[in-house]
DNA sequence: ACTTGTAGTGAGTATTCACTAACCAAAAGA
DNA sequence: TCTTTTGGTTAGTGAATACTCACTACAAGT
């Protein structure tokens, strides 16, 4: 089931919908709109709205797994791969900032059980690889061991979250890339053992 | 212009529908239907349904204030006072969990630019009362000094946020409360001077 | 006693929603 | 060449949406 051109169309169309004007004005009228065909012709590449959603989800789902997967097989130091998990979604989010609003707020999709787990599934999928990380960092004896694995995570996590979800309610006003490596800098400083 | 009993009723009975079943179920009939009155009795205590989200979030800006002065005002330590925010945080919103669906998931008012900037003023308001903390704990040389203020700042609203985000994802389904001062006290560690 | 204000009602309104039926042109396969 | 598939159209559907209309029971003032 590969996805073929005009679906890979609806979707991004999708995603620059809720990235600029938010979830409840995704409309199939506003979407097929936007692409300039007609209302049923959506439903010649997608069963209903929902399944241009889960597509979203599982594009992302996939993208996300790919990313951490090479960041954690990689031969850098714990440090770096921390540095680097916050150089790659930056580069992403600026790349395509529509990105940022579906990736970093659950919230949007609330109302559809379906996508809901869906999302937690990309949110602990991330948690786990970042996990990972942490405990070699910890094993090399490079990062602190006086806080628990989890809170190291939860401090890392949500910095970076943090950081794009400001970002994007500041309309994408800042050097997201810029402030991005200076924030991964002192959340490093943090979680490492006091030199 | 004080808020009568009805008026309170209906907004807590919005708060508990968004938390419940996000913001698109927030409808003029589920929610004179769970209060028990005709939809059009709604309209003899607000103008319409935005007025409603207005008064919400005007509600949250004051009982946030409040908290976050009477902390900064308080005279315990900058480390007691972190953790201070964490705990009047959980209570709250162990209190009233729908709370915090409205409070941390800014997201949900994407479509209204008035709530958007009621939303970031309050988020602003909390980030300059923590700065206040945090500068303070530098100051008296307790609090690091080799990372950006507000790297700190972001470190801990972050840490705060995703947790309260995760025990909402996970249907409140841990003791906030405890998690919460587990994480504090973390969070303190890695923002603290190292001893 | 009479007037007025408050808080409610049932029955609508126009509009928007996701989605469908029926049809059509053109490309692709046989 | 004939048939099927693909991707599009116009014109609808019922259901849901926020909100209004005309009306009423009733309590409070004066």
């Amino acid at each position: 089931m590969n996805i073929t051109d005009r679906q890979q169309e609806i979707m991004d169309t999708a995603i620059a919908i809720i990235a600029e004007e938010g979830i409840q004005k995704l409309t199939t009228k506003a979407l097929s709109r936007r692409i300039g065909i007609s209302e049923p012709a959506l439903y010649r590449h997608f069963e209903n709205k929902l399944a241009i959603l889960v597509a979203i989800l599982e594009h992302f789902s996939q993208w996300s797994r790919i990313v951490l997967w090479e960041i954690v097989e990689s031969d850098r130091s714990p440090e770096d791969k921390i540095r680097e998990l916050f150089r790659r979604h930056a580069v992403r989010f600026v790349e395509s900032p529509a990105t940022s609003a579906v990736l970093f707020s659950e919230e949007i999709f609330k109302n559809h059980p379906e996508l809901v787990q869906s999302m937690t599934g990309i949110m602990s999928a991330a948690e786990g690889f970042v996990r990972h990380i942490l405990e070699e960092g910890i094993a090399a004896g490079r990062l602190r061991a006086d806080v628990p694995l989890e809170h190291l995570a939860m401090v890392t996590l949500g910095a970076l979250r943090l950081l794009v979800t400001r970002w994007r309610l500041n309309d994408y006003g800042f050097d997201l890339q810029a402030e991005s490596d200076r924030l991964a800098g002192s959340v490093v400083a943090m979680v490492a053992v006091s030199p």
